[in-house]
DNA sequence: CGTGAGTTTGACCAGTTGGTCAAATAGCTA
DNA sequence: TAGCTATTTGACCAACTGGTCAAACTCACG
């Protein structure tokens, strides 16, 4: 095992490339479903070799996910309250659907992980996730209590916007599949822009 | 194996218990992590009696996913071309969530697949999915033509309402993590007639 | 260039996997 | 109830699983 001093040139290397190939593994084949054969294959080590880095296939999942969540909220975290609500609004919805683009292995890994019943990360979901879902919730509500954005169920809205855009992500084989050749995000990007002005603008009534 | 005969009182009772059993280990964590000794467990059978009925994991699989494509497809196929544009897609958006509460196992299996990349499933995809698709989308495109429904993306619509409502399935842990004690559908139903509402109403503009 | 720490590996292990098979048992019908 | 078919099972198998270990090799640094 690796010593707990400050890592080697070749602890960095490796260790990097054994996320990268745990990251292609887990996120195309789910915990159970990837073998830690696969992932030193993919990642240019033995098995044995891979074991020295990290204890336990679990542990890669583990260093992985909590990588991961810490990241993927990073778009919630940056919603400004002194900011236009709209504009913030439809700010992070371009930015989760920015990082479906960019980053749908991790999309994959965390879409896996819960629709499998986050066996690994309930915990981290209903403390961390909750407690800055019902921060920035607060948020939602006093700009719809100042008439700024149109009142609607705030979780709900955060759902739609988790949904609407990781689906690009998750689902893209499917997307794909619909509509050939077409760039499946140059189209959502106008429609969920649309979609989040109409819903939200405020109403006369 | 059992012969191709009608099916015997013994044989119709198996097969169900086998495949109700598969669909919850299946859904509960993806192909590659399912094993025939759990589901022949979980259906009361023996391996090599559950090998009986079906001569393998993937025709297990496949079994399920072939009946699930068909019952799946149906809310939209129901998309009526007589109705009044509005309420046939809000009827079609209330089927759908309706789905994902009354079969979440269904709507997870279905997940699982196409996240890992539907390898057992993309012709059907790109094949009956797609063409029934195009189909709607025209559908679809007439009443805008016509000024009934306003105007947006037709695939990109679908895929909205296809993610809005299989997240309340899919993703079911993450969202009563966050909401607690609340009933996600109760909301949901709401939100989504107003998402739609104020989406598709004709625009005076 | 020697030496100790860091790195890599082949051989190995026990448990699990999907699947087979012959033999035993249960069910049905003449 | 005899005899045939349908059903069930224990024992088994080869391949694969996650993981271990001692021995070998490589590297950095004095």
């Amino acid at each position: 095992m690796p010593q707990d001093r400050a890592p080697t040139r070749i602890q960095k290397k490796n260790r990097a490339a054994i996320l990268e190939a745990a990251l292609n593994v887990f996120s195309a084949h789910g915990f159970r479903g990837a073998t830690v054969d696969q992932i030193a294959t993919e990642a240019g080590l033995s098995k044995p070799n891979l074991l020295y880095y990290f204890p336990s296939k679990e542990a890669m999942h583990e260093a992985l996910l909590a990588e991961l969540l810490d990241t993927w909220l990073d778009p919630l975290r940056a919603l400004d309250d002194s900011g236009e609500p709209l504009t913030e609004l439809l700010a992070y919805v371009h930015r989760k659907l920015e990082m479906s683009r960019d980053y749908p292995r991790e999309s994959r890994l965390f879409a896996n992980e819960i629709v499998q019943g986050a066996p690994r990360i309930y915990q981290a979901l209903s403390e961390d996730l909750k407690a800055l879902v019902d921060d920035k919730v607060a948020l939602l509500e006093s700009w719809m209590d100042a008439g700024r954005i149109a009142r609607v169920h705030p979780y709900h809205l955060l759902f739609s916007i988790w949904s609407l855009t990781q689906h690009y992500a998750d689902f893209d084989v499917q997307v794909r599949a619909v509509l050939g050749d077409e760039d499946p995000f140059d189209g959502a990007d106008v429609f969920l822009d649309t979609l989040y002005r109409r819903l939200l603008s405020p109403h006369p009534n």
